[in-house]
DNA sequence: TGCACAGCCTGACGCTGCGTCAGGGTCAAG
DNA sequence: CTTGACCCTGACGCAGCGTCAGGCTGTGCA
Protein backbone atom coordinates (compact mmCIF):
# COMPACT_ATOMS: atom_id res chain seq x y z
CA UNK A 1 0.00 0.00 0.00
CA UNK A 2 1.10 3.46 -0.10
CA UNK A 3 1.03 6.28 1.85
CA UNK A 4 -1.95 7.76 1.10
CA UNK A 5 -4.10 4.56 1.65
CA UNK A 6 -2.44 3.65 4.56
CA UNK A 7 -3.38 7.26 5.82
CA UNK A 8 -6.69 7.05 4.97
CA UNK A 9 -7.22 3.94 6.58
CA UNK A 10 -5.53 4.40 9.85
CA UNK A 11 -6.90 7.94 10.15
CA UNK A 12 -3.79 9.85 10.43
CA UNK A 13 -2.20 12.14 7.91
CA UNK A 14 0.79 11.71 5.20
CA UNK A 15 2.73 13.97 7.12
CA UNK A 16 2.74 11.50 10.07
CA UNK A 17 3.78 8.71 8.64
CA UNK A 18 6.73 10.60 7.08
CA UNK A 19 7.31 11.62 10.62
CA UNK A 20 7.51 7.95 11.69
CA UNK A 21 9.59 6.72 9.34
CA UNK A 22 12.10 9.56 9.53
CA UNK A 23 12.50 8.61 13.46
CA UNK A 24 12.77 5.22 12.46
CA UNK A 25 9.85 4.10 14.95
CA UNK A 26 7.66 3.18 11.35
CA UNK A 27 9.52 2.63 8.57
CA UNK A 28 7.74 0.69 5.20
CA UNK A 29 9.17 -2.54 4.76
CA UNK A 30 9.84 -1.57 0.78
CA UNK A 31 10.35 1.35 -2.27
CA UNK A 32 9.58 1.29 -5.30
CA UNK A 33 11.75 2.00 -8.27
CA UNK A 34 10.69 6.03 -8.03
CA UNK A 35 11.28 6.07 -3.97
CA UNK A 36 7.35 5.60 -2.92
CA UNK A 37 7.19 4.27 0.37
CA UNK A 38 5.29 0.74 0.21
CA UNK A 39 3.51 -0.47 3.12
CA UNK A 40 3.43 -4.28 3.65
CA UNK A 41 1.06 -5.98 6.15
CA UNK A 42 2.94 -6.54 8.88
CA UNK A 43 3.78 -2.59 8.49
CA UNK A 44 0.36 -1.87 9.27
CA UNK A 45 0.55 -4.09 11.95
CA UNK A 46 2.90 -2.47 13.18
CA UNK A 47 1.13 0.99 13.34
CA UNK A 48 -1.87 -0.25 14.79
CA UNK A 49 0.56 -0.88 18.03
CA UNK A 50 2.43 2.42 17.98
CA UNK A 51 -1.32 4.43 16.60
CA UNK A 52 -2.46 2.18 20.45
CA UNK A 53 0.22 3.32 22.21
CA UNK A 54 0.44 6.93 21.07
CA UNK A 55 -3.12 7.44 22.15
CA UNK A 56 -2.33 5.85 25.76
CA UNK A 57 0.46 8.97 25.95
CA UNK A 58 3.33 7.26 25.19
CA UNK A 59 6.18 9.39 24.23
CA UNK A 60 7.24 7.98 20.25
CA UNK A 61 10.79 7.05 21.81
CA UNK A 62 9.36 4.94 24.38
CA UNK A 63 6.63 3.01 21.95
CA UNK A 64 9.79 2.30 19.87
CA UNK A 65 11.74 0.76 22.47
CA UNK A 66 8.64 -0.86 23.32
CA UNK A 67 7.94 -2.52 20.22
CA UNK A 68 11.52 -3.43 19.49
CA UNK A 69 11.94 -5.29 23.22
CA UNK A 70 12.63 -8.53 21.64
CA UNK A 71 11.94 -10.17 25.11
CA UNK A 72 8.34 -8.60 24.67
CA UNK A 73 5.46 -11.08 22.65
CA UNK A 74 2.52 -9.66 21.24
CA UNK A 75 -0.07 -10.60 23.67
CA UNK A 76 2.24 -8.49 26.22
CA UNK A 77 1.53 -5.61 24.48
CA UNK A 78 -2.18 -6.65 24.52
CA UNK A 79 -2.16 -6.92 28.16
CA UNK A 80 -0.78 -3.97 28.81
CA UNK A 81 -2.98 -2.20 26.50
CA UNK A 82 -6.24 -3.34 28.06
CA UNK A 83 -4.63 -2.66 31.61
CA UNK A 84 -3.65 1.14 30.73
CA UNK A 85 -7.52 1.37 28.96
CA UNK A 86 -9.37 0.14 31.62
CA UNK A 87 -7.34 2.54 33.69
CA UNK A 88 -8.16 5.57 31.30
CA UNK A 89 -12.02 3.78 31.66
CA UNK A 90 -12.41 4.52 35.40
CA UNK A 91 -10.59 7.90 35.56
CA UNK A 92 -12.45 9.48 32.72
CA UNK A 93 -16.49 7.31 34.81
CA UNK A 94 -14.74 9.41 37.63
CA UNK A 95 -14.66 12.55 35.43
CA UNK A 96 -18.00 12.03 34.10
CA UNK A 97 -19.42 11.55 37.81
CA UNK A 98 -17.49 14.79 38.99
CA UNK A 99 -18.95 16.92 36.33
CA UNK A 100 -22.67 15.17 37.40
CA UNK A 101 -21.65 16.12 40.76
CA UNK A 102 -20.92 19.77 40.46
CA UNK A 103 -24.12 20.12 38.20
CA UNK A 104 -26.23 18.71 41.31
CA UNK A 105 -24.32 20.90 43.02
CA UNK A 106 -25.28 23.73 41.19
CA UNK A 107 -29.01 23.42 40.92
CA UNK A 108 -29.28 22.67 44.57
CA UNK A 109 -27.27 25.82 44.64
CA UNK A 110 -24.48 24.11 47.42
CA UNK A 111 -20.66 24.97 45.76
CA UNK A 112 -18.18 22.43 46.17
CA UNK A 113 -14.39 22.89 47.34
CA UNK A 114 -11.78 23.62 45.17
CA UNK A 115 -9.92 20.27 46.71
CA UNK A 116 -13.04 18.29 45.99
CA UNK A 117 -13.26 20.00 42.21
CA UNK A 118 -9.46 18.97 41.78
CA UNK A 119 -9.18 15.96 43.46
CA UNK A 120 -10.57 14.25 40.35
CA UNK A 121 -7.37 14.84 38.33
CA UNK A 122 -5.22 16.06 41.01
CA UNK A 123 -1.50 13.92 41.14
CA UNK A 124 -2.47 12.41 37.59
CA UNK A 125 -0.28 14.99 34.94
CA UNK A 126 -3.05 13.58 32.78
CA UNK A 127 -1.42 11.17 29.99
CA UNK A 128 1.61 11.03 31.01
CA UNK A 129 1.17 9.15 34.77
CA UNK A 130 0.28 5.81 32.72
CA UNK A 131 3.35 5.94 30.67
CA UNK A 132 5.37 7.01 33.94
CA UNK A 133 3.13 3.91 35.79
CA UNK A 134 5.29 1.87 33.54
CA UNK A 135 8.67 3.00 33.37
CA UNK A 136 8.65 2.80 37.54
CA UNK A 137 6.79 -0.56 37.94
CA UNK A 138 9.62 -1.97 35.09
CA UNK A 139 12.54 -1.26 37.10
CA UNK A 140 11.03 -3.38 40.06
CA UNK A 141 11.90 -6.62 40.14
CA UNK A 142 8.78 -8.29 40.52
CA UNK A 143 7.51 -6.85 37.86
CA UNK A 144 10.49 -7.62 35.71
CA UNK A 145 9.48 -11.03 37.16
CA UNK A 146 6.34 -10.98 35.87
CA UNK A 147 6.67 -9.35 32.99
CA UNK A 148 9.36 -12.53 32.08
CA UNK A 149 7.46 -15.38 32.95
CA UNK A 150 4.56 -13.77 30.64
CA UNK A 151 6.85 -13.48 27.96
CA UNK A 152 7.91 -17.15 28.63
CA UNK A 153 4.55 -17.82 27.54
CA UNK A 154 4.63 -18.04 23.88
CA UNK A 155 7.72 -20.04 23.92
CA UNK A 156 6.90 -23.08 25.85
CA UNK A 157 3.44 -22.77 27.27
CA UNK A 158 2.20 -21.44 24.85
CA UNK A 159 1.22 -25.16 23.88
CA UNK A 160 -0.13 -25.79 27.03
CA UNK A 161 -2.41 -22.85 27.06
CA UNK A 162 -3.44 -24.14 23.34
CA UNK A 163 -4.22 -27.59 24.56
CA UNK A 164 -5.70 -26.16 27.30
CA UNK A 165 -8.29 -24.21 25.12
CA UNK A 166 -8.59 -27.17 22.75
CA UNK A 167 -9.98 -29.32 25.82
CA UNK A 168 -12.10 -27.50 27.45
CA UNK A 169 -13.75 -26.85 23.73
CA UNK A 170 -13.83 -30.41 22.99
CA UNK A 171 -15.51 -31.17 26.36
CA UNK A 172 -18.15 -28.49 25.52
CA UNK A 173 -18.95 -29.94 21.98
CA UNK A 174 -19.57 -33.43 23.82
CA UNK A 175 -22.02 -31.76 26.11
CA UNK A 176 -23.63 -30.59 23.05
CA UNK A 177 -23.83 -33.62 21.41
CA UNK A 178 -25.07 -35.33 25.02
CA UNK A 179 -27.85 -33.02 25.11
CA UNK A 180 -26.54 -30.77 28.09
CA UNK A 181 -28.71 -27.56 28.07
CA UNK A 182 -26.10 -24.32 27.57
CA UNK A 183 -27.97 -22.63 30.74
CA UNK A 184 -28.24 -25.48 32.98
CA UNK A 185 -26.01 -25.97 35.67
CA UNK A 186 -23.22 -28.23 33.89
CA UNK A 187 -23.47 -26.07 31.00
CA UNK A 188 -22.72 -23.19 33.09
CA UNK A 189 -20.00 -24.80 34.90
CA UNK A 190 -17.72 -25.19 31.70
CA UNK A 191 -18.60 -21.67 30.86
CA UNK A 192 -16.91 -20.68 33.96
CA UNK A 193 -14.18 -22.59 33.47
CA UNK A 194 -13.37 -20.93 30.16
CA UNK A 195 -13.55 -17.46 31.85
CA UNK A 196 -11.20 -18.68 34.15
CA UNK A 197 -8.85 -19.96 31.65
CA UNK A 198 -8.73 -16.83 30.16
CA UNK A 199 -8.21 -14.49 33.83
CA UNK A 200 -5.16 -17.03 33.92
CA UNK A 201 -3.36 -16.49 31.16
CA UNK A 202 -4.67 -13.17 29.76
CA UNK A 203 -6.42 -10.50 31.90
CA UNK A 204 -9.01 -10.13 34.74
CA UNK A 205 -12.27 -11.03 33.05
CA UNK A 206 -15.01 -10.69 34.99
CA UNK A 207 -18.26 -11.89 34.07
CA UNK A 208 -19.51 -9.36 32.48
CA UNK A 209 -16.91 -8.99 30.33
CA UNK A 210 -17.26 -12.21 29.54
CA UNK A 211 -20.48 -12.10 28.68
CA UNK A 212 -19.71 -9.38 25.49
CA UNK A 213 -17.14 -11.89 24.26
CA UNK A 214 -20.07 -14.77 23.97
CA UNK A 215 -21.73 -12.83 22.08
CA UNK A 216 -19.09 -11.83 19.67
CA UNK A 217 -18.90 -15.33 19.34
CA UNK A 218 -21.90 -15.66 17.06
CA UNK A 219 -21.97 -12.07 15.82
CA UNK A 220 -18.42 -12.51 14.31
CA UNK A 221 -18.35 -15.56 11.71
CA UNK A 222 -14.78 -16.35 12.53
CA UNK A 223 -15.43 -17.20 15.85
CA UNK A 224 -18.88 -18.96 14.75
CA UNK A 225 -16.52 -20.83 11.79
CA UNK A 226 -14.18 -22.03 14.84
CA UNK A 227 -16.69 -23.34 17.43
CA UNK A 228 -18.71 -24.94 14.55
CA UNK A 229 -15.56 -27.07 13.32
CA UNK A 230 -15.85 -28.85 16.40
CA UNK A 231 -19.76 -29.14 16.74
CA UNK A 232 -22.44 -27.58 14.53
CA UNK A 233 -24.26 -25.22 16.63
CA UNK A 234 -21.19 -25.28 19.44
CA UNK A 235 -20.85 -21.75 18.98
CA UNK A 236 -24.44 -20.68 20.04
CA UNK A 237 -24.06 -23.06 22.29
CA UNK A 238 -21.11 -21.57 24.29
CA UNK A 239 -23.09 -17.71 23.51
CA UNK A 240 -25.83 -19.18 25.54
CA UNK A 241 -23.94 -20.73 28.41
CA UNK A 242 -21.71 -18.16 29.08
CA UNK A 243 -24.29 -15.53 28.83
CA UNK A 244 -26.06 -17.50 31.31
CA UNK A 245 -23.38 -18.04 33.95
CA UNK A 246 -22.82 -14.74 34.01
CA UNK A 247 -26.28 -13.63 34.66
CA UNK A 248 -26.00 -16.26 37.20
CA UNK A 249 -22.87 -14.04 38.80
CA UNK A 250 -23.80 -10.94 38.23
CA UNK B 1 -2.65 31.41 47.41
CA UNK B 2 0.52 31.59 45.92
CA UNK B 3 1.62 29.70 42.75
CA UNK B 4 3.02 26.45 44.71
CA UNK B 5 -0.19 25.78 46.92
CA UNK B 6 -2.25 26.44 43.89
CA UNK B 7 -0.13 23.92 41.58
CA UNK B 8 0.11 21.48 44.40
CA UNK B 9 -3.36 21.28 45.41
CA UNK B 10 -4.30 21.21 41.15
CA UNK B 11 -1.58 18.85 40.10
CA UNK B 12 0.24 21.05 37.36
CA UNK B 13 3.89 22.81 37.89
CA UNK B 14 4.61 25.56 39.00
CA UNK B 15 5.89 26.25 35.47
CA UNK B 16 2.54 25.78 33.77
CA UNK B 17 0.86 27.96 36.08
CA UNK B 18 3.53 31.13 34.66
CA UNK B 19 2.65 30.05 31.03
CA UNK B 20 -0.91 29.91 31.67
CA UNK B 21 -0.90 34.30 33.34
CA UNK B 22 2.04 34.65 30.32
CA UNK B 23 -0.64 33.66 27.68
CA UNK B 24 -3.34 35.39 29.62
CA UNK B 25 -4.99 32.37 29.86
CA UNK B 26 -5.21 32.62 33.46
CA UNK B 27 -4.03 35.80 35.04
CA UNK B 28 -3.93 35.79 39.18
CA UNK B 29 -6.41 38.33 40.17
CA UNK B 30 -3.64 39.79 42.58
CA UNK B 31 0.10 40.36 43.23
CA UNK B 32 1.98 41.01 46.56
CA UNK B 33 4.14 44.19 47.00
CA UNK B 34 6.67 41.92 45.85
CA UNK B 35 5.55 40.65 42.97
CA UNK B 36 4.16 37.33 43.99
CA UNK B 37 0.98 36.04 42.20
CA UNK B 38 -1.66 35.75 44.53
CA UNK B 39 -4.95 33.63 43.29
CA UNK B 40 -8.04 33.97 44.76
CA UNK B 41 -11.60 31.09 44.78
CA UNK B 42 -12.85 32.68 41.37
CA UNK B 43 -9.12 31.96 39.89
CA UNK B 44 -9.00 28.34 41.31
CA UNK B 45 -12.43 27.93 39.37
CA UNK B 46 -11.59 29.09 36.24
CA UNK B 47 -8.00 26.89 36.40
CA UNK B 48 -10.51 24.14 36.84
CA UNK B 49 -12.72 25.01 33.57
CA UNK B 50 -9.28 25.60 32.44
CA UNK B 51 -7.80 21.99 33.07
CA UNK B 52 -11.20 20.01 32.29
CA UNK B 53 -11.19 21.21 28.63
CA UNK B 54 -7.52 20.45 28.45
CA UNK B 55 -8.26 17.11 28.99
CA UNK B 56 -10.99 16.87 26.52
CA UNK B 57 -8.21 18.01 23.93
CA UNK B 58 -8.59 21.74 23.54
CA UNK B 59 -6.10 23.85 22.12
CA UNK B 60 -5.29 26.78 25.06
CA UNK B 61 -6.53 29.49 23.15
CA UNK B 62 -9.71 28.20 21.77
CA UNK B 63 -10.12 27.12 26.00
CA UNK B 64 -9.63 31.02 26.25
CA UNK B 65 -12.10 32.24 24.12
CA UNK B 66 -14.70 29.72 25.11
CA UNK B 67 -14.56 30.66 28.69
CA UNK B 68 -14.28 34.56 27.98
CA UNK B 69 -17.32 33.79 26.08
CA UNK B 70 -19.78 36.06 27.58
CA UNK B 71 -22.98 34.60 26.64
CA UNK B 72 -21.78 31.34 28.01
CA UNK B 73 -22.90 30.87 31.84
CA UNK B 74 -21.27 28.15 33.78
CA UNK B 75 -24.14 25.34 33.34
CA UNK B 76 -23.36 25.35 29.43
CA UNK B 77 -19.99 24.92 30.11
CA UNK B 78 -20.47 21.62 32.52
CA UNK B 79 -23.15 20.74 29.64
CA UNK B 80 -20.56 20.73 27.23
CA UNK B 81 -17.98 19.39 29.23
CA UNK B 82 -20.48 16.32 30.87
CA UNK B 83 -21.16 15.93 26.57
CA UNK B 84 -17.61 15.21 25.84
CA UNK B 85 -16.77 13.67 28.83
CA UNK B 86 -19.44 10.65 28.06
CA UNK B 87 -17.89 10.83 24.32
CA UNK B 88 -15.15 9.70 25.27
CA UNK B 89 -15.99 7.13 27.42
CA UNK B 90 -17.88 5.72 24.77
CA UNK B 91 -14.75 5.55 22.58
CA UNK B 92 -12.88 4.35 25.61
CA UNK B 93 -14.88 1.29 26.23
CA UNK B 94 -14.95 0.84 22.16
CA UNK B 95 -10.81 0.40 22.19
CA UNK B 96 -11.12 -2.00 25.43
CA UNK B 97 -14.12 -4.14 23.30
CA UNK B 98 -11.30 -4.28 20.27
CA UNK B 99 -8.64 -4.88 22.29
CA UNK B 100 -10.53 -7.86 23.92
CA UNK B 101 -11.75 -9.29 20.62
CA UNK B 102 -7.94 -8.70 19.17
CA UNK B 103 -7.13 -10.84 22.07
CA UNK B 104 -9.50 -13.71 21.48
CA UNK B 105 -8.46 -13.97 17.74
CA UNK B 106 -4.90 -14.25 18.99
CA UNK B 107 -5.90 -17.46 21.11
CA UNK B 108 -8.31 -19.09 18.83
CA UNK B 109 -5.77 -18.52 15.70
CA UNK B 110 -8.19 -16.08 14.00
CA UNK B 111 -6.06 -12.77 12.73
CA UNK B 112 -8.21 -9.56 12.37
CA UNK B 113 -8.30 -7.56 9.03
CA UNK B 114 -6.24 -4.31 9.51
CA UNK B 115 -9.74 -2.58 8.60
CA UNK B 116 -11.43 -4.04 12.14
CA UNK B 117 -8.10 -3.34 13.91
CA UNK B 118 -8.18 1.09 12.51
CA UNK B 119 -11.71 1.45 12.59
CA UNK B 120 -11.91 1.77 16.48
CA UNK B 121 -9.36 5.10 16.09
CA UNK B 122 -9.73 5.49 12.35
CA UNK B 123 -11.54 8.95 11.35
CA UNK B 124 -10.78 10.09 15.10
CA UNK B 125 -7.77 12.08 14.89
CA UNK B 126 -7.73 11.19 18.76
CA UNK B 127 -8.36 14.45 20.86
CA UNK B 128 -8.61 16.69 18.54
CA UNK B 129 -12.11 15.82 17.07
CA UNK B 130 -13.45 16.28 19.60
CA UNK B 131 -12.47 19.98 19.41
CA UNK B 132 -13.16 20.45 15.90
CA UNK B 133 -16.92 18.85 16.45
CA UNK B 134 -17.33 21.79 18.54
CA UNK B 135 -16.07 24.46 15.74
CA UNK B 136 -18.53 23.19 13.24
CA UNK B 137 -21.12 23.00 15.74
CA UNK B 138 -20.57 26.38 16.58
CA UNK B 139 -21.13 27.38 13.01
CA UNK B 140 -24.51 26.06 12.21
CA UNK B 141 -28.03 28.35 12.92
CA UNK B 142 -29.54 25.43 14.92
CA UNK B 143 -26.85 25.28 17.36
CA UNK B 144 -25.93 28.90 18.03
CA UNK B 145 -29.60 29.04 18.53
CA UNK B 146 -30.04 26.05 21.01
CA UNK B 147 -27.08 27.26 22.62
CA UNK B 148 -28.47 31.18 23.00
CA UNK B 149 -31.76 29.47 24.71
CA UNK B 150 -29.27 27.38 26.95
CA UNK B 151 -27.22 30.29 28.21
CA UNK B 152 -30.42 32.60 28.37
CA UNK B 153 -31.26 30.34 31.53
CA UNK B 154 -29.33 32.13 33.85
CA UNK B 155 -30.87 35.72 33.15
CA UNK B 156 -34.63 34.83 33.79
CA UNK B 157 -35.40 30.94 33.12
CA UNK B 158 -33.40 30.06 36.02
CA UNK B 159 -35.65 31.27 38.37
CA UNK B 160 -38.37 28.99 37.35
CA UNK B 161 -35.66 25.86 37.01
CA UNK B 162 -34.91 26.57 40.86
CA UNK B 163 -38.74 27.19 41.28
CA UNK B 164 -39.50 23.49 39.80
CA UNK B 165 -37.41 21.68 42.16
CA UNK B 166 -37.70 23.39 45.07
CA UNK B 167 -42.01 22.71 44.71
CA UNK B 168 -40.65 19.04 43.79
CA UNK B 169 -38.47 18.60 46.75
CA UNK B 170 -41.37 20.52 48.48
CA UNK B 171 -44.04 17.36 47.63
CA UNK B 172 -41.34 15.13 48.37
CA UNK B 173 -41.08 16.21 51.84
CA UNK B 174 -44.96 16.30 51.98
CA UNK B 175 -44.76 12.01 51.08
CA UNK B 176 -42.72 11.86 53.54
CA UNK B 177 -44.84 13.12 56.27
CA UNK B 178 -47.79 11.34 54.69
CA UNK B 179 -46.18 8.06 55.69
CA UNK B 180 -45.94 7.23 51.65
CA UNK B 181 -43.00 4.40 51.20
CA UNK B 182 -40.21 5.72 48.73
CA UNK B 183 -40.41 2.32 46.83
CA UNK B 184 -44.01 2.75 46.35
CA UNK B 185 -45.71 3.68 42.93
CA UNK B 186 -45.98 7.05 44.28
CA UNK B 187 -42.10 7.51 45.40
CA UNK B 188 -41.03 6.28 42.32
CA UNK B 189 -43.03 8.94 40.67
CA UNK B 190 -41.74 11.38 42.51
CA UNK B 191 -38.04 10.55 41.31
CA UNK B 192 -39.10 9.36 37.91
CA UNK B 193 -40.31 13.65 38.14
CA UNK B 194 -36.95 14.41 39.43
CA UNK B 195 -34.83 12.62 36.88
CA UNK B 196 -37.19 14.08 33.94
CA UNK B 197 -35.86 17.56 35.35
CA UNK B 198 -32.40 17.01 34.94
CA UNK B 199 -33.11 15.86 31.32
CA UNK B 200 -35.23 18.58 30.56
CA UNK B 201 -32.49 21.50 32.21
CA UNK B 202 -29.64 20.09 32.33
CA UNK B 203 -28.05 16.89 30.51
CA UNK B 204 -29.41 13.38 29.48
CA UNK B 205 -29.66 11.39 33.22
CA UNK B 206 -30.50 7.30 32.23
CA UNK B 207 -31.90 5.96 35.39
CA UNK B 208 -28.56 4.44 36.13
CA UNK B 209 -26.76 7.60 36.46
CA UNK B 210 -29.87 9.00 38.42
CA UNK B 211 -29.10 5.66 41.00
CA UNK B 212 -25.65 7.04 41.02
CA UNK B 213 -26.63 10.36 42.16
CA UNK B 214 -29.52 8.95 44.62
CA UNK B 215 -26.28 7.43 46.05
CA UNK B 216 -24.58 10.36 46.72
CA UNK B 217 -27.76 11.96 48.41
CA UNK B 218 -26.69 10.39 51.46
CA UNK B 219 -23.21 10.03 51.25
CA UNK B 220 -22.33 13.41 50.92
CA UNK B 221 -23.23 15.77 53.97
CA UNK B 222 -24.07 18.81 52.51
CA UNK B 223 -26.79 16.82 50.20
CA UNK B 224 -28.25 15.54 53.01
CA UNK B 225 -28.05 18.69 54.79
CA UNK B 226 -29.80 20.24 52.26
CA UNK B 227 -32.23 17.65 52.15
CA UNK B 228 -32.79 17.22 55.76
CA UNK B 229 -33.30 20.90 56.24
CA UNK B 230 -36.75 20.11 54.07
CA UNK B 231 -37.71 17.39 56.27
CA UNK B 232 -35.75 15.12 58.27
CA UNK B 233 -34.99 11.72 56.76
CA UNK B 234 -35.78 13.25 53.61
CA UNK B 235 -31.94 12.56 52.08
CA UNK B 236 -32.77 8.75 52.76
CA UNK B 237 -36.18 8.42 51.29
CA UNK B 238 -35.19 10.61 48.39
CA UNK B 239 -32.23 8.15 47.71
CA UNK B 240 -34.06 5.12 48.18
CA UNK B 241 -37.21 6.20 45.91
CA UNK B 242 -34.21 7.12 42.92
CA UNK B 243 -32.95 3.61 43.43
CA UNK B 244 -36.01 1.95 43.29
CA UNK B 245 -37.67 3.94 40.21
CA UNK B 246 -34.23 2.71 39.00
CA UNK B 247 -34.54 -0.48 39.32
CA UNK B 248 -37.77 -0.41 37.42
CA UNK B 249 -37.32 1.10 34.74
CA UNK B 250 -33.75 -0.58 34.15
C1' DT C 1 1.23 10.83 -28.08
C1' DG C 2 0.82 14.16 -24.98
C1' DC C 3 -0.96 16.51 -21.14
C1' DA C 4 -3.48 17.39 -17.06
C1' DC C 5 -4.01 16.35 -12.51
C1' DA C 6 -3.69 13.65 -8.50
C1' DG C 7 -0.19 11.65 -5.69
C1' DC C 8 4.55 11.01 -4.08
C1' DC C 9 9.16 12.82 -2.74
C1' DT C 10 12.51 15.70 0.28
C1' DG C 11 13.81 19.74 2.83
C1' DA C 12 12.78 23.46 5.88
C1' DC C 13 10.45 26.44 8.86
C1' DG C 14 6.58 27.19 12.28
C1' DC C 15 3.71 26.24 16.16
C1' DT C 16 1.91 24.59 20.84
C1' DG C 17 2.70 23.57 25.55
C1' DC C 18 5.28 23.31 28.40
C1' DG C 19 10.49 21.43 30.81
C1' DT C 20 14.57 23.16 32.33
C1' DC C 21 18.29 26.01 33.61
C1' DA C 22 20.25 30.69 34.96
C1' DG C 23 20.50 34.61 37.76
C1' DG C 24 18.54 36.93 41.27
C1' DG C 25 14.96 38.72 45.04
C1' DT C 26 11.77 37.26 49.44
C1' DC C 27 10.31 35.51 53.81
C1' DA C 28 9.76 32.76 58.10
C1' DA C 29 12.29 30.13 61.42
C1' DG C 30 15.87 29.59 64.34
C1' DC D 1 21.26 37.66 60.45
C1' DT D 2 21.68 33.66 58.10
C1' DT D 3 19.79 29.58 55.96
C1' DG D 4 16.69 27.18 53.08
C1' DA D 5 12.44 27.03 50.89
C1' DC D 6 9.83 29.66 47.68
C1' DC D 7 9.07 33.34 44.26
C1' DC D 8 10.33 36.23 40.07
C1' DT D 9 11.64 36.94 34.99
C1' DG D 10 13.99 35.77 30.81
C1' DA D 11 15.69 32.46 27.53
C1' DC D 12 16.50 28.24 25.25
C1' DG D 13 15.03 23.43 24.13
C1' DC D 14 12.06 19.74 22.69
C1' DA D 15 8.22 16.60 20.82
C1' DG D 16 5.03 15.96 17.28
C1' DC D 17 3.56 17.13 13.91
C1' DG D 18 1.21 21.25 10.23
C1' DT D 19 2.25 23.60 6.33
C1' DC D 20 4.41 25.44 2.45
C1' DA D 21 7.86 25.05 -1.52
C1' DG D 22 9.89 22.94 -5.43
C1' DG D 23 10.10 19.03 -8.08
C1' DC D 24 9.34 14.02 -9.83
C1' DT D 25 5.72 10.08 -10.99
C1' DG D 26 1.80 7.67 -12.86
C1' DT D 27 -2.44 7.36 -15.31
C1' DG D 28 -6.70 8.33 -17.72
C1' DC D 29 -8.42 10.59 -21.63
C1' DA D 30 -8.40 13.32 -25.75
Amino acid sequence: MNVGEVAALAGVTVRTLHHYDRIGLLSPSGRTAAGYRRYSAADLDRLHQVLLYRELGFPLEEVATLLDDPSADPAEHLRRQHRLLRDRLERTRAMVAAVEKEMEARQMGISLTPQERFEVFGEHDPERYEAEVQERWGDTDAYRESSRRAAAYSKEDWVRIKGEGEDLTRRMAEALRAGVAPDSAQGMDLAEEARQQICRWFYDCPPQVHAALGRMYVEDERFTATYEKAAPGLAQWVSTAVQANAARQG
